[in-house]
DNA sequence: TTTTTAATACGATTATTTTCGTAGATATTT
DNA sequence: AAATATCTACGAAAATAATCGTATTAAAAA
């Protein structure tokens, strides 16, 4: 599966999140933070179906899509492209400044916290 | 600073890497991996220097680059862009998507703990 | 039933990124 | 000194991505 752009990610993340959804229901979200038409959304739409980024239920005049690739695996793959493109392949460093973005709560670092223990646990 | 395209970042991280360089050097580096020709590595790196991307020392005929882009300035902001887009805000979700991704070792792990430690403080 | 609204399809345009070829200049080798 | 190799500059083409406009059809409202 080859890397999705900018837009189809954008959109690709929308789906995730909802599980299925309109284009029109697509548009609405991006439309809060992008300027563009609703014919661009539904072009992109259209083109992450012919590469089989999503599926879409046409039984009804509105398609619905759903996302058709999968969320770990597509998240896995551009992480591991910024890390070896950006952080010379270190997951330390990328982890380090990913925490220090944002400001994470108690609960968070504490399951952060018990995640790297069972990683060491298999190592 | 606009954001770095695919090609300009491969550049970018070989520069971080090797403090300085020739377009010569760059080229050797990443033909190692992809089939391209030297006047396309060159460009590119022309392209960056007239973003002002890199800098150059013109002083001898072969120009010697470097990196003029604070390298953890533009981590911070292409991991605050991939953590927006693709994993819905979420540090906790990228950061165990990285982790999982190598296998960190037990140095690594600890030195993640500390910086935890160290995030709780602040909060 | 007529009109209006909302949807898809799809070609065409625009913008961006990448690649390459050629010219001209300077070193380096023979 | 002549030939060859190695640079940069730079325009232009090719490839990729994003945007938009128009036609057509179906549903909903008047």
């Amino acid at each position: 599966m080859s890397k999705p752009t900018e837009a189809e990610l954008e959109i690709l993340s929308l789906l995730w999140e909802k599980k299925e959804a309109s284009v029109r229901q697509i548009h609405e979200e991006i439309s809060k933070t992008k300027e563009t038409g609703y014919t661009t959304t539904l072009k992109i739409m259209q083109i992450m179906h012919s590469k089989r980024m999503v599926t879409r239920d046409e039984k009804s005049r509105t398609h619905i899509y759903k996302p058709a690739t999968n969320q770990g695996e597509t998240q896995k793959s551009l992480i591991k492209n910024l890390m070896t493109t950006a952080f010379g392949g270190s997951a330390k460093k990328l982890v380090m400044q990913a925490l220090g973005q944002e400001n994470p709560s108690k609960e968070e670092l504490n399951e952060i916290r018990e995640f790297l223990d069972q990683l060491e646990q298999k190592s």
